[in-house]
RNA sequence: GCCCGGAUGGCGGAAUGGCAGACGCGGCGGCCUCAAAAGCCGCUGUCCGAAAGGGCGUGCGGGUUCGAGUCCCGCUCCGGGCACCA
């Protein structure tokens, strides 16, 4: 395609720049009102890609306009560098991760410049880095002093394929890995663990509060899973020391109970069975030990599974009724949720019916179904009702019958109210090298211990063998390995796992605010400045973990007090941008070499494959990268010529007095500076580049006009200067690269059009003078009448009953009714 | 199964309850040119009509309203999330 400047080199001088001249640093002590514009630090995986471009397209923007508008921006960038990916290549061809890493990080970093986005360099981190590390695991320590960090034993996912340890999120929803396709099984290891729950309600209820796609915020709420209701004990019957402790949310159905369910993991089995139950109990424990997730799912849907399970031949004494019922041992019970135990009530419980009807368990109803219910196939009934066969709870509704029943647990001291939630505390465990090592030691004498912070940071070494053995290397590093108790001196042997990468991502955004500090992670007088990001970015498939685990952070380091006074809220306002697909799918890496960013810095230019990503659709909507792409590109490309050759153009200019085609044209340009302003605060991109788009085709015109085949008394030097200056403006944020070279070249030796304010619109000129008014006769429209914008109510009548069209549209019927909506419309009703 | 989104020309997409289809892509026609490319101008939802003009039209069926792409109720299809969490 050929264009109407040297792209290359506009783009590269530019660049040059932005970095000699250091635009975009900002210094803590910055006097300006802050904006902190942020995109999730991406993971240094090589040169970007389209989901990168876009990201970073929709940030720079947010910079770049911020900054127009008088801020002082932050805009930190660095980099996600500990990962697997790095670590297999090291198991693969021997180079070392942090020289692999290295490579990838320079190629990211270079794609980012390219694409013209701008940051303050200086504030770069990388979270593989010693400076980096060393805080990470202070931040580690001072949690694991505040209790907020512990070690237990857990089931963790284990992948044969990769020989290592998987993080939950690496397990597909079908059980299997998302790398080697191998099915995951479970082991129990002891593992380090972050009290995230700790914080459940106020990471719930904090929620609404915050300016997130509201969908971001389901998640997290799901995720979350708050469910109110009672825990109680069951007296084991005949066994007076004995009982087995149960959560329910609907204790209003007690009376309903016919049996009770224990995990097949529970401590109580074993006490529970009876010798003759023995055998089908320990096959059922045998078998639910060694099921694998696949194997669960593959027993079908929930909603038909087969409920297996075996009687333990106990009973336990419901408190309510005083009747004895079954004790059984049953899968669909999870030792990890609640006690591990439930009262089964068939009635209202959907798997509780299945297991009943299946097992030949009785079913007694404590909500009256509606009248046609078991008609219709009837089963489990879980809607809102009025209680029956429940005694004193007889005739109320499910919300009352619920607290009364609560508080006859509570008056008899048999149980009480008790909230549960389905987040689990966070294991940050990894059987990995590239990571962040766990500043513990264990010592026989003293146990785990804490490494002093005046040793950190521990750095792993670089002479390790890299081998698929599903241990760290680290683990057979005996230099790393052998140490000293720091209680006792005596021998000691270091903690072999790293952390969780997200550990590493959950406070990056605070060290941005102060990456120089040497003597802790961050000064909390710039965290307290800067924080909380104005404007965060980046994918929706981060909106449960790395959002929350962030969320949680900030709160836990305010909390130890590494970051006092700083907002609970890390992320202010969350742009959830859509993913780029192909063929309907979310992109491969073969397919993403076809569409490598490069290839359209080389050709198109950054400026236009920028404002390509801004036009095509709204950012928080997914994307399709199809055949008709490139045409939009070089259609942006176009558009960017036009501008270029209407900027440097030089028709005959005159002065004095503007006529009506002058000031039609000066409203022209305030209401497009008034569209893309509020298109911008929105985030409605697409049609921000649209009204500039307009803007150019109306500039255009006005200036053919002149050029002797038009009509028009020729262009006005000061309108002419107006609606170029403010259309580079507008664009400045959007194509920075030819809106600074255009404005340079039309100012020269003034200060760059980035360093201009904002525009600001005239609101006499954004008001229209004339409006079409439209006429409808039974809401169709009739006529269209030019108007003045002012026009009365009575006015507006007037005009539309005058209309000839109108007249003939009316027939002669007189109307009943005039809706009058001046001056936009007329509606005359017959 | 449950919970969110979404459905508008050939395509991407615009439209505070008030002119549906802005802007762009593609297509068609024209100008320029020896010719092509580039550029420029015009047309481009659909049906009827020579035209003027008119009918129909935002997934489907109802409703509210003077007026519905937009609000309400009931579906269909597509996308995403969660799926034995008691």
């Amino acid at each position: 395609m050929a264009r109407a400047y040297d792209v290359d080199e506009v783009e590269r001088k530019w660049q040059r720049h932005w970095a000699e001249e250091g635009t975009y640093e900002i210094d803590n002590d910055d006097p300006r009102e802050k904006f902190y514009a942020l995109c999730m630090y991406p993971y240094p995986s090589g040169p970007a890609h389209q989901g990168h471009v876009r990201n970073y397209t929709f940030g720079d923007l947010v910079v770049r306009y911020q900054t127009m508008l008088g801020k002082g921006v932050l805009s930190p960038i660095g980099f996600d560098s500990f990962g697997l990916p790095a670590e297999n290549a090291a198991i693969k061809t021997g180079t070392h991760p942090r020289v692999f890493t290295d490579a990838r990080i320079d190629e990211l970093r270079a794609s980012l410049t390219r694409l013209g986005a701008v940051y303050d360099w200086r504030r770069e981190v990388h979270s593989h880095e010693p400076a980096y590390i060393k805080w990470t695991q202070l931040i580690f320590l001072r949690l694991w002093e505040a209790g907020l960090a512990y070690r237990a034993m857990a089931p963790v996912n284990w992948c044969p394929g990769c020989q290592t340890v998987l993080a939950n999120e690496q397990v597909l929803g079908d059980g299997t890995c998302d790398r080697s396709g191998d099915v995951v099984e479970r082991r129990d290891l002891e593992q380090w663990f972050f009290r995230i729950t700790t914080y459940a309600d106020e990471l719930l209820y904090a929620l609404d509060d915050l300016e997130w796609p509201e969908r971001a915020k389901v998640m997290q709420r799901n995720w979350i899973g708050r469910s109110e209701g009672a825990e109680f004990d069951l007296q084991v019957e005949g066994r007076p020391d004995l009982s087995v402790r149960v959560f329910t949310t609907r204790p209003d159905t007690s009376f309903g109970m016919t049996y009770a369910v224990i995990a097949p993991e529970h401590p109580l089995v074993d006490e529970l069975t009876t010798d003759a139950q023995r055998s089908a109990v320990e096959e059922l424990r045998r078998r639910a030990a060694e099921e694998t997730e696949i194997e669960r799912m593959a027993e079908g849907d929930p909603s038909a599974l087969d409920k297996r399970g075996a009687f333990t031949g106990s009973r336990v004494v419901n408190p309510f009724t005083g009747d004895p019922v079954p004790v059984y041992v049953a899968d669909y019970v999870l030792m990890g949720y609640g006690t591990g135990a439930i009262m089964a009530v068939p009635a209202e419980d959907e798997r509780d019916w299945a297991f009943a009807t299946l097992h030949g368990l009785p079913i007694v109803r404590t909500v009256q179904p509606p009248g046609d219910w078991d008609a219709n196939g009837g089963g489990a009934y879980t809607g809102d009702g009025v209680k029956i066969n429940s005694d004193f709870l007889d005739g109320l509704d499910i919300v009352t019958a619920k607290a009364r029943a609560t508080e006859w647990l509570e008056e008899r001291g048999l149980g009480e109210r008790k909230v549960n939630y389905r987040l689990r505390d966070w294991l940050v465990s990894r059987q990995r090298f590239w990571g962040c090592p766990i500043p513990a030691v264990y010592c026989d004498e003293h146990g785990v211990v804490p490494v002093p912070e005046d040793q950190l940071p521990i750095v792993a070494p670089d002479d390790v063998e890299f081998l698929p053995t599903g241990q760290s290397p680290l683990s057979f590093h005996e230099g790393f390995l052998h140490t000293t108790c720091p209680v006792c001196g005596g021998p000691a042997r270091r903690e072999t796992d790293t952390m969780d990468t997200f550990v590493d991502s959950s406070w990056y955004f605070l060290r941005f605010c102060d990456p120089w500090s040497t003597d802790r992670p961050f000064d909390p007088e710039a965290a307290r400045h800067f924080m909380p990001v104005d404007q965060y970015i980046g994918g929706i498939e981060h909106a449960i973990l790395h959002l929350l685990y962030a969320r949680f952070f900030t709160r836990a380091l305010i909390d130890v007090g590494l970051a006092p006074g700083v907002d609970r809220e890390p992320f202010k306002h969350y742009l959830a941008q859509g993913m780029i697909r192909m063929d309907g799918t979310k992109m491969s890496k073969s397919k993403g070499n076809l569409i490598a960013p490069e290839h359209y810095f080389d050709t198109v230019g950054a400026d236009a494959l920028r404002l390509f990503h801004l036009f095509a659709g709204p950012p928080f909507d997914d994307m399709d990268w199809s055949e008709q792409t490139e045409q939009v590109i070089e259609g942006c490309g176009r558009f960017l010529d036009r501008l270029w050759r209407t900027c440097l153009s030089e028709p005959d200019l005159r002065t004095g007095e503007q006529t009506d085609e002058d000031g039609a044209v000066r409203r022209a340009v305030h209401r497009t500076v008034a569209d893309v302003t509020k298109d911008l605060e929105r985030w409605s991109y697409n049609t921000a580049v649209a009204h500039c788009m307009e803007l150019l085709n109306t500039v255009q015109r006005y200036a053919r006009g002149s050029d002797g085949n038009g009509n028009t008394a020729g262009v006005h030097a000061d309108v002419w200067n107006e609606g170029l200056n403010a259309l580079l403006s507008l664009l400045a944020p959007l194509s920075p690269h030819v809106t600074a070279e255009l404005w340079e070249r039309r100012h020269p030796g003034e200060p760059s059009v980035h360093l201009q304010s904002w525009p600001t619109p005239d609101p006499e000129l954004v008001r229209q003078e004339t409006v079409t008014m439209v006429v409808q006769v039974n809401g169709k429209v009739r006529d269209r009448i030019e108007v003045d914008a002012g026009i009365s109510e009575a006015d507006a009548q007037e005009v539309a009953l005058a209309s000839a069209k109108v007249i003939e549209a009316l027939d002669g019927a007189t109307p009943t009714r005039i809706v009058s909506r001046p001056p936009r419309l007329v509606n005359i009703v017959v």
